[in-house]
DNA sequence: CTCTTGCCTTCGTGTTACCCGAAGGTGATA
DNA sequence: TATCACCTTCGGGTAACACGAAGGCAAGAG
């Protein structure tokens, strides 16, 4: 059984965080000691690692809240759930693309400041400020 | 040259908020036409490519801006650059990551939803909702 | 036994990065 | 000339926390 600080370590939210989730039903299973404070089991650290990746491909509190209610209502709502997460996997893929246009873009422009500073290139080719050329790649909004 | 409009197609940014960036100081190169409607060249449109990831990376509008006028005061400020983009490629790289496991999460997700559906398993391992195991590997913050 | 430490609680306001709609100007087209 | 379609500024609203205050409970120190 787990604190509400122990989880937030574990799956890196702050404090402020797991207890605003919490409050707010996204965690159903978790329970509260005699002393009224949060306490999390396998379960309820499963809920949250869902909730947390539900969130970063751009879901509202709200409608994970939604989604959580489905998934207590059981067997029937099962359709209802795999086109949401079917949704969200699409988002996520999404996500990775967009994530790795942008891991390269800091590449290239953390060398292009490498060569300014070993002067490998002189910096006038900066009016303004260089940039990598991406805008004919698609960008794609991250929802998050 | 551009519009608000066509510029926030091009990168799929909102009007609001490319309207934002600019009045915030994030794209110093726009220019006004005589009605005194934003106008973008191919040099603002990479300062707001720049901006676009730089916030992706959590920066936040303020931060960035300082960074802008770095940039602006030119070839001095190049090691105190050198640093804000190092710092960003570390996070970029990390969100790279965690975008993997989401993907990845979401794809097992939803086969098992397909398993359920197409009757392969029984929906009894379910005492709330199932999870794929994913507590022991890191969960860095996704700073956006 | 009391005191301090440290964790937890609730509550309520503050902040960031927008979102949205109103009210209005401009300029090309019908 | 009227209607679009676009732009503008402005001001208030919102989501998801962030933060701090005020206080409860328990365990170890002296």
């Amino acid at each position: 059984m787990y604190t509400v600080k122990e989880v937030s370590k574990l799956l890196d939210l702050t404090e402020h965080t797991v207890r605003f989730y919490t409050d707010k039903g996204l965690v159903p299973s978790v329970k509260r000691d005699k002393n009224n404070n949060r306490l999390f089991d396998e379960e309820s650290i499963n809920w949250l690692i869902g909730v947390k990746y539900l969130k970063q491909c751009g879901m509202s509190v709200e409608d994970i809240k939604s989604y959580v209610d489905l998934c207590l209502e059981g067997r029937s709502t099962i359709e209802e759930r795999y086109e949401i997460i079917k949704k969200q996997k699409a988002i996520a893929l999404e996500q990775l693309e967009e994530a790795k246009l942008r891991a390269k873009y800091m590449e290239e422009k953390l060398n292009h400041y490498l060569d300014i500073i070993n002067g490998v290139i002189s910096d006038d080719t900066n009016p303004g400020e260089w940039e990598p050329k991406y805008a004919n790649t698609p960008h794609k909004k991250e929802t998050s």
